[in-house]
DNA sequence: CCCAGTATGGAAACCGGTGTCATGATGGGT
DNA sequence: ACCCATCATGACACCGGTTTCCATACTGGG
């Protein structure tokens, strides 16, 4: 034996394994057993109005019985497109991500649809390419995007380019109508505010996100409008820049608490932040609510647990992934069936113990 | 942002007689310009050894040149396969689901291969024939099981009739090591109760899960086999069956609190039980660590937020889906390579201050 | 220098669908 | 009765890869 290499070319000289044995019912077949060619047999797949209801009835009738199901790749080649859905996030916060993924597969349940994910860093290097390279090579259907990439107006332009359609969900409208869902983040941090004032706060103090993030800034906005409201005024000296992390919460409690006049109640931007809200409180002995109401955002699963449980605001984060999903195929089919429903996402209050009236 | 990428602009010089910006190259446009035929791009593309070096280069730089990326549809099509992984899981632990995802994406980079998510629930009608229809139709590479449904049996007989690979993930072994990531429950469940025990504890309680899950019985296991390690009892008295829930967690705790005599410390089969201890101790002016000590399962995110900060067992599960993954490609591939490294998962323990010495 | 044997490359079929276009059947208007 | 628009259907090429099968170039031994 001069060379270990066989002596003609192997069936599998590729890199993956051999495919399976049994074999699906294919076009070919229902066209054969219906009689008729494949391309009826294709119009009934698609629901092509050309086809007389004797006939389609027959087709279906043979596809029901052998159970066909059209091959997505085929399709899908045939149609230069895939019939997957790309969820691209940044977001940390898991809850977030799982909730958007059952949200996004409650709205394409038995439309042949499935979802693709990617979790990406907005500050790699290379990370525009490798969502290009994902979107292109997969030639998505269409694309979900969440915040913080959703805010990403240079990914947006290369979804653009390549003709991908795509939903956004930010905290404020950064695009057409039929492309945004809409947190209102400005809405849900205004009803905690009145929600503190109510109580009767009048000095309330408010810890932000990274201002990286649209919605620190919406959040911020917002919470000032709702004091505004009540006639309160958000200084800003009350105004502390955190960074959604639960060591940047407890820094900026520290900070507030141990001002001369520290504020009777504090707003932070997300749940993890007030976590560390209560563990500078109480390094510093300021109970809660007694001393100090705290509110948070997100409603995440830890807020119900902490003690005392978190008053936060709730946001139906599944839902917006099935209306980002439904809005994804209406924008994919072209339909310009305008009378869509619009759903909006609306932020509510989920008011638990740890807020209550100042001393 | 931060990098400006050069996509053909609409003015800007092409090198070549390219066609339209707007199309990509293929397989076809590279065999033309190597002035070889498809036959040996595919080759090449595929690591055949049947190329001569100098035309493999040839076509190589052509490739890298038009950056082409051969059609991952096209590509399944001929091979019968996609190049998705699905994973499928129920587990309703959004941190567990995110970060197998994430390692599962670590071990697929740059592959080609990507991920497709399944949640399901195992009691609903329909079930198996859904996850059959999700990767019977998806021509799956290989799928990722994770608790529970990576314990479900018949799933797997489905999966076997598909040929389609599959990797388990699960608290024990339940099929041949090449398809399994072994959690080793009980090795956690011991090295909390040594914990426990070597703090002096005698009384020690266990709050389970719920027994249809595997993982229920082996942390019970793991646990009375690590006190029994350490001369101790797990006593009947002492288990409660729980479903890892919260309210099952304050509902079994107050049971065990308002017992004659109640244990100094519980462990519990996850955090969310745990959490629900901290309340009932809380309403039953139990504190901890100084009258219980408690530990909880899965170090989630919350548990290093709550009062006092919880001791936990903790699993790399981003690894685990890394190895899954890899574990995958090598089954997807039919490499026999038994030299193949097979990392062990092993649990630790992320010590708190929610144990401590019994009074 | 001839010939067998092995590398290497190519034409054509194929994977399972869809698009384009032609054709036959139908039916209303004049 | 005839014409043309419309409906219903099929033949065939095509999507972008891989595989089958064969032709050719190259190699070394006798």
């Amino acid at each position: 034996m001069t060379s270990r290499r066989p002596r003609s070319e192997p069936g599998s000289d590729n890199a993956f394994g051999a495919p399976s044995a049994r074999k699906r019912a294919t076009i070919n077949d229902i066209a054969r057993l219906a009689g008729v060619s494949k391309k009826t047999v294709s119009r009934v797949i698609n629901r092509s109005p050309f086809v007389k209801v004797e006939t389609r009835d027959k087709v279906n009738a043979i596809i029901k019985e052998l159970g066909y199901r059209p091959d997505p790749q085929a399709r899908g080649l045939a149609f230069r497109r895939s019939f997957l859905i790309g969820m691209i996030y940044d977001n940390p916060n898991p809850q977030y991500v799982v909730n958007v993924q059952q949200g996004i597969l409650d709205a394409v349940r038995d439309s042949g649809l499935e979802l693709v994910v990617h979790p990406c860093n907005r500050a790699s290097p290379g990370f525009l390419d490798q969502v290009q390279a994902f979107v292109e090579q997969l030639k998505l259907f269409g694309v979900v995007l969440t915040p913080s990439v959703s805010e990403d107006d240079d990914l947006v332009a290369i979804l653009r380019d390549l003709d991908c359609p795509y939903v956004r969900v930010a905290s404020v409208s950064l695009d057409d109508a039929e492309r945004m869902i809409v947190t209102h983040d400005a809405a849900g941090a205004a009803e905690a505010a009145r929600h503190l004032a109510d109580l009767g706060h009048r000095r309330v103090a408010f810890i932000s996100g990274l201002p990286s993030f649209r919605s620190s800034h919406e959040r911020r906005r917002g919470f000032a409008e709702g004091l505004a409201e009540r006639g309160l005024e958000l200084k800003e000296r009350y105004v502390v820049e955190g960074a959604y992390t639960y060591d940047s919460g407890v820094a900026c409690a520290r900070k507030l608490l141990a001002m001369d006049v520290p504020p009777t109640a504090i707003f932070t931007g997300n749940d993890e932040m007030a976590a560390g809200v209560y563990t500078a409180a109480r390094d510093a002995g300021v109970s809660i609510p007694g001393d100090l109401s705290v509110i948070g955002y997100d409603d995440s699963p830890m807020a119900a647990r902490l003690w005392p449980p978190l008053t936060s605001v709730r946001l139906p984060i599944r839902d917006m992934g099935r209306f980002a999903a439904e809005k994804l195929i209406v924008l994919a089919n072209a339909e310009s069936d305008t009378s869509a429903r619009h759903p909006e996402v609306r932020p509510g209050l989920a008011v638990r113990e740890s807020t209550a009236r100042p001393r």
